[in-house]
DNA sequence: GTAAACCTTGAGAGTAGCTCTAAGTCAAGG
DNA sequence: CCTTGACTTAGAGCTACTCTCAAGGTTTAC
């Protein structure tokens, strides 16, 4: 209780697990997370978005081990900037490319759905796709 | 050797691990795989074509036991066409929300990186971004 | 007041999906 | 003949969860 949200309350807005948050935390990827006087963490706005920019970083792809690395830099200051400047913008590089890829896996579920409908509707023959797939 | 593809040639072809291929493999995902005379696996076209779906649908999220399923329920034929039709249907589904999710995820970068160059210039300073991240 | 219901905690086991290493086979090139 | 290199299998190791569990605090119900 106390101000601030609960592991569940969180999970919950952010679409995590539980686990996952405590998970985090544990790992110091989450700074900003008190404890209250039964040793439940709590979390103010700060530590949540804390977690929401850790949950962005690890769903483009980054390691554990490499969101933890950007953590400690934010965390010394000032004089980091220009690192995690050139780590973000590789990362983007990275969601850039997911980006196309999602729309090419999009484009082949909606082509094989399309095959399927052909043959369910117009009985055209299931050759089990060849050269196709 | 022989007519197809070796494991190293398919791997540099669909940008695969040659140890995921033979991974893939040894799960029984691709049923086309022959071997030749010395026991290597080659892959024909249409071993190539198995390989490049099951790459796709585990890139969109499905777990190697659904492609699994799939797998032999396309192996097993016609009768299992509209089954094979709703399991794509949904994966597409995922699809979708997961390529929304890729938008956002760019968005987030940008922004960051918008915010890193404000900083950099000397335009605003580093605060740790409170309530923003 | 105390029991039941419901949280939370840390420790640790289990899982998926790779990823890599070891040890060995085979075929061609110098 | 010997090295190089690509292949093989078995199995260990890894990341990032995911789940189970026992212990213990808090809340509500009577």
């Amino acid at each position: 209780m106390e101000h601030g949200f609960t592991v569940k309350q969180v999970a919950k807005k952010l679409n995590l697990s539980e686990h996952t948050i405590r998970f985090y935390c544990d790992k110091g990827l989450i700074p900003a997370v008190q404890r209250d006087r039964n040793n439940n963490r709590i979390f103010t706005q700060e530590s949540i978005n804390w977690l929401t920019g850790v949950k962005y970083l690890r769903d483009s792809g980054m390691s554990l081990e490499s969101i933890k690395k950007y953590v400690d830099l934010c965390l010394i200051g000032d004089e980091t900037i220009l690192e995690r400047y050139s780590i973000i913008q590789e990362q983007r590089e990275l969601a850039k490319i997911q980006l196309q890829e999602a729309k090419e896996r999009l484009e082949y579920l909606e082509y094989k759905l399309s095959h399927y409908k052909d043959i369910i509707e117009h009985r055209i023959d299931d050759d089990m796709n060849p050269g196709k797939w």
